[in-house]
DNA sequence: ACCTGAACACCGTTCAAGT
DNA sequence: ACCTGAACACCGTTCAAGT
């Protein structure tokens, strides 16, 4: 089927990474690009320079702003040489992705000195932080640890934490992955691409949630306990709170289990 | 801005829903189309034919499958005719999902008569099933109070349940967006579009999950202790014990939260 | 080994015109 | 009120050819 040719085409997601931590740039719309093309009239990438540049388009217009062109323009380039970097477009967001959550990694080399849950609870935040900030990431972060290697990392790491509390194997795989589950869940929710009006500037974010906070007070009480008994929460609430909130939940049930055993 | 025309173009999200529950066909892939078009020659839709076509575009070949132009002709029309009823392809995409989200509500609508937390355990499995029946629901269900009347519905039914914990009003909005988050979230990983290589045939999921294993196993177990210890764990591991494992978590901690008070 | 140019086969969305 | 036809302005991906 796969002929010995010399010159393959498309190494097809090959391994770029090898072991070491790579820092992806800050999330600062960072002006500064690193290098530009060697020669004038022939451009000259890397997977570095690609998935950097996919990041700046990510951050600057989201998950429909990143098409291949766009990026190879950006890349002083034509839009076929980015396919010697990435099989498509789908392996470009999901390298994207991975390549930033190298900043989380750095961020949180260093726990596992203290309590489990807090460690645990810090990683979360952490990971939280950096959704909120890159809400394109909630789709693609932590998704595939075949093409994610550090994903599989942050994996890792969370596990590590909480295999220190003694639980069964299992106890220790379902914990690990309810905590990363509920992570990038509550982020990906809270970092959704606003509607079509508020992206079109027809309406600001907050003019929006205060329109959803109107609709909500203007259902029947009756029929719509629940909405009018949190109404007065949702109204100004804060994101991070929330999450916190739901993280403590989770990792109070989670001591729980671990002081059962 | 807004001229007061008599008809005006695009009815943009009228409301749709009146307060019933309408329940979209069951997910088994459905080969009767409840209706056509009226004539030969000129297509009639209805916001109702709109959404259940789209639902099985989306049954048969997920969200990228559900282009404006394939619904379009399996409705027998044009593809200008869609934009009658929807303002776009986001908002078709929101609809739909929360058109499917009437079978969840029809499934839990006895709830509330049990022990709360089991009561929630119950709904939140039902939205798990759901899920992992249609995959292509994880993006967009729960998303849009404004745009999703059987998701606001769904929203206010675990928040009920919720209520007759007796926490405090942020409490109780924190446990039930947290609960919302960790189904979702979990469901929505779990649902995930397969990889390229799984969905052209090139390789079955079995094979690929095989292969994510075996990948794993080859890591080196002084930096990856945690996939070591659960690699086995994860080999043949079931998603639904999977989830259950996390929301017993979540649910234990919400219950110890109760009894504090 | 890596990049270019150009083409193929699509897309979502708009809009004047019809009924 | 609702649908058609056709156009506009894009897409991702492929591939032979260049260097």
């Amino acid at each position: 089927m796969f002929e010995n040719a010399q010159w393959a085409r498309r190494p097809a997601a090959r391994v770029w990474w090898d072991g070491a931590v790579s820092t992806p740039p800050p999330s600062s719309k960072a002006a500064s690009s690193t290098r530009g093309p060697r020669t004038r009239s022939r451009a000259s990438h890397s997977l570095e320079s690609v998935l950097s540049g996919a990041v700046e388009i990510l951050d600057e217009s989201g998950v429909p702003g990143l098409t291949i062109r766009a990026l190879a323009t950006r890349l002083g380039g034509g839009a076929a040489s980015v396919y010697w970097y990435v099989s498509g477009r789908e392996e470009l967001l999901n390298l994207a992705a991975d390549w930033v959550l190298g900043g989380v990694l750095e961020a949180t080399k260093d726990v596992g000195a203290g309590d489990p849950i807090d460690d645990l609870r810090d990683i979360a935040v952490t990971m939280f932080d950096a959704i909120v900030d890159r809400p394109w990431l909630g789709a693609y972060a932590m998704r595939n640890t075949t093409l994610q290697p550090h994903s599989l990392q942050l994996y890792e790491r969370i596990g590590e934490q909480v295999m220190r509390l003694g639980l069964t194997p299992r106890q220790t795989f379902h914990a690990t992955s309810a905590l990363v589950g509920f992570v990038i869940g509550i982020a990906a929710d809270m970092g959704q691409e606003p509607p079509a009006v508020v992206v079109s500037g027809e309406m600001s974010k907050d003019e929006y949630l205060a329109d959803a906070t109107a609709q909500w007070r203007a259902l029947d009480p009756t029929r719509f306990p629940y909405i009018h008994h949190i109404v007065d929460e949702f109204d100004g609430h804060d994101d991070r709170d929330q999450f916190l909130g739901g993280l403590d939940l989770l990792l109070s049930g989670l001591r729980l289990q671990a002081d059962a055993g």
